[in-house]
DNA sequence: GCCGAAACTTGACAGTCGTCAAGGAAATCC
DNA sequence: GGATTTCCTTGACGACTGTCAAGTTTCGGC
């Protein structure tokens, strides 16, 4: 075989792999979007290939198993959720600024992507139970965790000051009253949900002093 | 019918009503142990069933569907689990005390109790997605930012001084300390868990500032 | 335009699920 | 101690699950 006969194998396998994981990242959406509305309990293979234009079949075409194709689906949901906050970052140029761009995305996604948002909370939980999830969550979380302390480590900074609590702690705290938030503002309570709002930004001001 | 027949018959349906809801009790009890080991998405009546000694047609006679079930499994949750540290801010004689006391007994429920507070997030979350566990959920979670509550405020008594956060955030903040150190307790990262338990003291001083 | 491989559909499989009716066992009543 | 109510078991039902094999359609290479 010559080099111009295996470079353009190599072309067509290559084209082929991209067309693969294409529609593997297709399905794999579809499935976030399934398990966004119905939660993993109640999410079923049929049920996911009704949110795609293809027929259930087809997910044993592209997934090993079912686990496969969640694993895969919990991937798309890092790929969307952790640089939230980034721009904020890089164009805040006063600490009150950051902060106050921080809790308006805070409360903007949390109304928007908050059956996203539910999904993340049932997959981490789901690891507590099911191993196989564990490494892919732990992962995910650790991101999350990084996405938040470049926000209030930046807001010292601009401050002059330090950040009051460790990274991990500061993450606990803004997740702990993420989740608070999301259950009552899917209770449909929106004054405990304009209380957290109100209450943030002295959240953020009690994680960073000033020098 | 005599007053005293009436009394009779009164003490015998009475009797009855208790031998009944003991039972519903005690399958309520093994529904909940299911739960913890399983997982809600993976727990179905005849595995609970099988945890009590009992068939599975019996869940049938004491309980309306599985929802009327798991909901009572959830109040028996409650039961065990709200009243946790009532006994150390009952004893404690000073600041100090009463912060290393809740911090041992909160690593050692987060050890001891695992599969139970698990169970507790799991349900918490089914929550966002089916309302029907929405109600219960949510007075439970108020029970439990009252215990933490009565913890924290009890604290700034004794140390002379305020709470620097509001009920809310106090309870998220704890409980998301909580969350964090079960993941990793399950996931036998035994060092994140001592890390954490080495910064809760930290934590709660920083929650409850000296007047 | 033919051929073979890739992509997709369909239908069936072995299980499991919640639910419930029929009937046996046990306790209680008179 | 027989009758009656309460308690519990058993087995079955229709629906739904993940998986997969067989078959159909679509597409790219020659």
């Amino acid at each position: 075989m010559t080099d111009v006969a295996e470079s353009k194998q190599h072309r067509i396998a290559r084209r082929q792999v991209d067309k693969f994981d294409a529609r593997r990242t297709e399905l794999a959406v579809a499935t976030l979007h399934t398990l966004a509305e119905l939660g993993y309990a109640r999410t079923s293979l049929r049920e996911i290939a009704q949110n795609s234009e293809f027929s259930h079949g087809v997910l044993h075409y592209y997934f090993a198993d079912k686990r496969d194709l969640i694993t895969e689906a919990v991937r798309q949901y890092e790929v969307v959720c952790v640089t939230r906050y980034d721009e904020v970052v890089a164009t805040a140029t006063s600490a009150e600024q950051l902060r106050d761009g921080f809790v308006a995305m805070f409360f903007d996604t949390l109304a928007q992507d908050a059956a996203l948002h539910r999904l993340w909370y049932d997959l981490r939980n789901q690891s507590l139970f099911d191993e196989t999830f564990r490494a892919d969550v732990l992962e995910i979380d650790s991101h999350r965790e990084a996405m938040v302390w470049r926000v209030v480590s930046r807001c010292a900074e601009l401050r002059g000051g330090t950040v009051s609590a460790s990274s991990g702690l500061v993450y606990v705290t803004l997740d702990g009253v993420f989740q608070r938030a999301l259950l009552h503002h899917l209770a449909g309570d929106v004054a405990t949900v304009a209380a957290l709002r109100a209450e943030l930004p002295e959240v953020v001001d009690l994680l960073v002093r000033a020098q």
